[in-house]
RNA sequence: GCUCCCUUCGUCUAGUGGCCUAGGACACCGCCCUCUCAAGGCGGGAACACGAGUUCGAGUCUCGUAGGGAGCACCA
């Protein structure tokens, strides 16, 4: 049997860092043996479900490269399915009516709990075959095995069992018509043909009632992993106070998708003492059986150490579209200045993120908007920087070819005609060209204002030298 | 309250009874390199939650304790 894995998001937010794991794991998982992944939207509960979260959630996918083979499925679509399904349960025995009130079964969970037992549905009309009346609190509910224990070998968790005592008669339609969550997903992903469920480890609790509707159904049960937790840097669960929730924020903030899929398959999950994973690789060796069962905090230091890992080792080329994304956003635009390529290559090793590359960019894109004073009194206002500026301007306006290597040429001939030390001829030289006292080395530097523009920007610092 | 789950450096993890005086990575600290800032190289501190037991031997197996988490809905 060929493996079918599904990401059964909600449509109630954006993608987030949990629900990206758990994609990318279950799209893993399928690769790796050849098997499909399904794309089902759970959007039952109409109150919360929004076409703009579906939207959000596909873009996620997509900017990650988590590309399904089957779906979207909605959920809303299949409602007559559920409701077949529910017939065929009601017909067979296996689920029955039942009329309490929402505020009857809120007493008696109540009651319970002050008993100090789990709550649970007392089962009035479980027996009592009482024939079909309307009524605004009719339910369905399925009759739950009352004894003995349900067993399943988790791929992650490992062998749990369930006492049935302690599961009730759940609804599986509600009052409004609709299926509850525990009977639609069974029902999905029994008709999609699921083989490994796949999601949070919230869901482990479900999973047991959810194996006794499958047998009732005479279905095959799928295999079950249930992921662990991620959580805040606090240990806290994942919110909004962490900053970045949404996996499109990632994006705005500057990271690559590849850099946050290696970061997000590491969490949870380890191939020996291997950090770096490509894509391909990860396809082939992710297994869901070697993924770890406690949940693990999340650190933007290293997801940023990984950034700049595939800012500097990836080829300038394949960055350059995100990149000039980046300017853009930054407003910047990348067709009035330097090539972005070049722009990368000097500044990667400087920076972890595309938005900060982009955020010093922008003095190769637009004049020098603000001069450091300090910067100017510290190494324009010394004996030997006029003549530093005027002898790299001689040689730079001469330069026959315009690249960092016949700069960085440019540069050693001046301190050598000086006699001066290169600290001495680079420090006015960076002033003149970023009006700071920071920069890339100082041939891409000067490289990347241009000829003329290097050669204004030295005027100008001339003019600041002597004032 | 009840049920289930989890517990190795600050963080992510390796570890499946002897190879562990516990390894790697990020972060941190120091040194080197150096035109600034970085990057890079080298080095350093830093963990088996606790207690019993099984065993010749336990981070690895069992039980208990503590701490953390999830669920107990006509929400997914």
């Amino acid at each position: 049997m060929t493996v079918r894995t599904r990401f059964a998001p909600s449509p109630t937010g954006y993608l987030h860092i949990g629900g990206a794991r758990t994609a990318l794991y279950c799209w893993l998982e399928a690769r790796r043996r050849g098997g499909t992944f399904v794309l089902r939207i759970e959007d039952t509960d109409r109150e919360r479900s929004t076409q703009e979260a579906v939207q959000a959630i596909l873009d996620g996918m997509s900017w990650l490269g988590l590309v399904h083979d089957e779906g979207p499925f909605y959920q809303t679509l299949r409602m007559d399915r559920y409701r077949e399904v529910a017939e065929q349960l009601l017909a067979e025995g296996k689920a029955y009516y039942a009329y309490e009130s929402k505020d009857e079964i809120e007493t008696m969970r109540s009651e319970a709990m002050a008993a100090g037992v789990k709550p649970r549905y007392n089962g009035y009309y479980r027996e009592r075959n009482e024939p079909k009346r309307d009524d605004p609190n009719r339910v369905i509910r399925f009759k739950n095995p009352s004894t003995g224990s349900v067993v399943f070998e988790d791929k992650v968790k490992g062998r749990i069992e369930w006492s049935n005592e302690e599961l009730d008669d759940l609804v599986i339609f509600r009052s409004d018509g609709f299926p509850t969550y525990n009977f639609a997903v069974v029902v999905d992903d029994i008709d999609m043909g699921i083989t490994e469920v796949i999601r949070g480890d919230d869901h482990v609790n479900n999973t047991p009632r959810q194996i006794n509707i499958y047998k009732a159904l005479g279905a095959a049960v799928p295999e079950f992993a249930h992921l662990p937790m991620i959580l805040g840097p606090d240990g806290q669960k994942l919110s909004k106070r962490h900053g970045a929730v949404s996996v499109m924020q990632y994006r705005d903030d500057g990271f690559l998708p590849h850099a946050l899929l290696n970061y997000l398959v590491r969490l949870g999950w380890s191939h020996g003492d291997q950090e770096i994973f490509s894509v391909e690789e990860m396809k082939t060796l992710f297994d869901i059986a070697d993924v770890n069962k406690a949940a693990s905090r999340f650190d933007i230091a290293k997801l940023s150490w990984l950034n700049q890992h595939y800012l500097k080792h990836d080829d300038p080329l394949e960055i350059a579209p995100e990149f000039e994304w980046h300017l853009r956003q930054a407003g910047i635009d990348p067709d009035i200045g330097p090539a972005p390529v070049d722009v990368i290559v000097a500044l990667r090793d400087r920076v972890q993120t595309l938005k900060e590359m982009a955020e010093r960019a922008r003095i190769w894109y637009a004049p020098i908007a603000e001069w450091d004073p300090k910067a100017i009194e510290k190494h324009l206002k010394t004996d030997t920087a006029a003549a530093v500026l005027n002898l790299a301007k001689t040689k730079l306006a001469a330069l026959a070819d315009w690249n960092p290597a016949a700069v960085h040429g440019v540069v050693e001939q001046v301190a050598a005609e000086l006699e001066l030390g290169m600290g001495k001829v680079a420090a006015p030289l960076r002033v003149a060209m970023t009006g700071t006292q920071v920069s890339p080395s100082i041939e891409h530097t000067i490289y990347l204002a241009g000829r003329e523009g290097a050669l204004g920007r030295i005027d100008e610092a001339l003019v600041r030298a002597q004032g």
